[in-house]
DNA sequence: GCGCCAATCTGAACGACGTCAAGATAATCT
DNA sequence: AGATTATCTTGACGTCGTTCAGATTGGCGC
């Protein structure tokens, strides 16, 4: 019989392959994507540093691990925002925020999670599967009550998600202080930011 | 009498600076920001490795001095954008599908453009000062007649420049291959892109 | 219950990296 | 010309990612 708690137990140390990944988030988290090297998260996990290598074949295959769990819960945080709104017009607008937010308030994890979707160039499928970009799409197709072409949508979707991407990875530049100032706050800056969008449209989405 | 061909002529290699800058981006081009290790550089450009630290004070220095000169060429590639469209409709497109065509035919050079702007938690100053943030402000204050309010016009660049730079970092990923061929191409992709921003917007830009 | 096998971990090593200090070299200043 | 100062080299330190040989240990067949 063995002391561990988890449902997959195995050899000497016990689930090591999950305390890695634990260990490499805590120190994404205190000390910044800098300090996360392989040798560091052995270290903080308390194994030598060629222990990792049996769980993952490479550095990038430990941080492709810990960006699947950020991908995993960056779509919880939009379903929680999803689902916090009756309104269906207001929950596009939410849903940016909340993907904001969540950049803001994990930006380490954020970083990773790009870092590693540009290396392969290619987002995880997980946010087709079901996952993120399925609750972009399908809270804009509610949006546009449905009657909207399949490749509107798709276009509508990689638009939405391009604006919120750039907005997170710049959400904290220091040239913005006075203008979240100005408008009285940061959440009120990211309405009005995705408020300003229509510069480009032609295709204005609400058009019921 | 020296013979270096360039104006400012210093010691023992003439111009090492210019050398090393010219060096990392010739290997940022040809191996990607992966390679770029500053013995690297300082082999590609014929030198000690620790011959760089009397120019730059870090590898960080050497990096932001690349960065320096991928904005200006950035700056460079939205005024032809910007000069070659009468239709004032057209030029914000115009600059947004450039911005973009830029970001891809230099992704090493971009990469390290915005690495550089995430470590600082800004963008360069250089942007503000005349420089690409200002065409696409004054492109859209073009584009909307004139009368529009600072705070709007302020809002609508940063929206613009976000979804811009959302689409650059994401323009290559595989999943829009098949988009991009449905529609005829990569820059007919891009604007069907730009196209279908409006579904945030309460605000639409072209309202004249 | 015992021995074997394979999975797991350690220890030491390699080459590459960023950076620094000490010394050599060469251009500039007086 | 001689002193000064900027420039570059050499060599070193600590860290990194990764590999490999060997030690350890759990699971499985007997």
């Amino acid at each position: 019989m063995s002391t561990v708690t988890a449902e997959s137990r195995p050899y000497h140390h016990g689930d090591l392959s999950r305390a890695l990944v634990d260990a490499a988030r805590k120190i994404l988290e205190t000390e910044g994507p800098a300090a996360l090297s392989l040798r560091a998260v052995a270290r903080e996990a308390g194994v030598s540093p060629a222990a990792p290598y049996h769980h993952f074949k490479d550095k990038a295959e430990l941080l492709e691990a810990v960006a699947h769990e950020g991908w995993h819960e960056l779509d919880l945080a939009l379903s929680a925002a999803r689902a916090s709104t009756d309104d269906a017009r207001a929950r596009i607008s939410n849903l940016g925020v909340a993907y904001v937010c969540f950049a803001r308030d994990n930006p380490a994890l954020y970083r990773v999670m790009y870092d590693r979707s540009r290396d392969k160039d290619a987002l995880p499928d997980q946010l087709k599967d079901d996952g993120a970009y399925c609750q972009v799409r399908d809270t804009i197709n509610e949006n546009s009550g449905g009657h909207v072409s399949d490749i509107d949508l798709e276009l509508a979707t990689i638009a939405a998600w391009c604006a919120g991407h750039g907005l997170a990875e710049m959400i904290g530049f220091k040239q913005f202080a006075t203008l979240k100032a100005q408008l009285g706050g940061e959440e009120a800056f990211l309405r009005a930011v995705f408020e300003h969008l229509g510069m480009f449209a032609k295709f204005t989405a609400p058009k019921d």
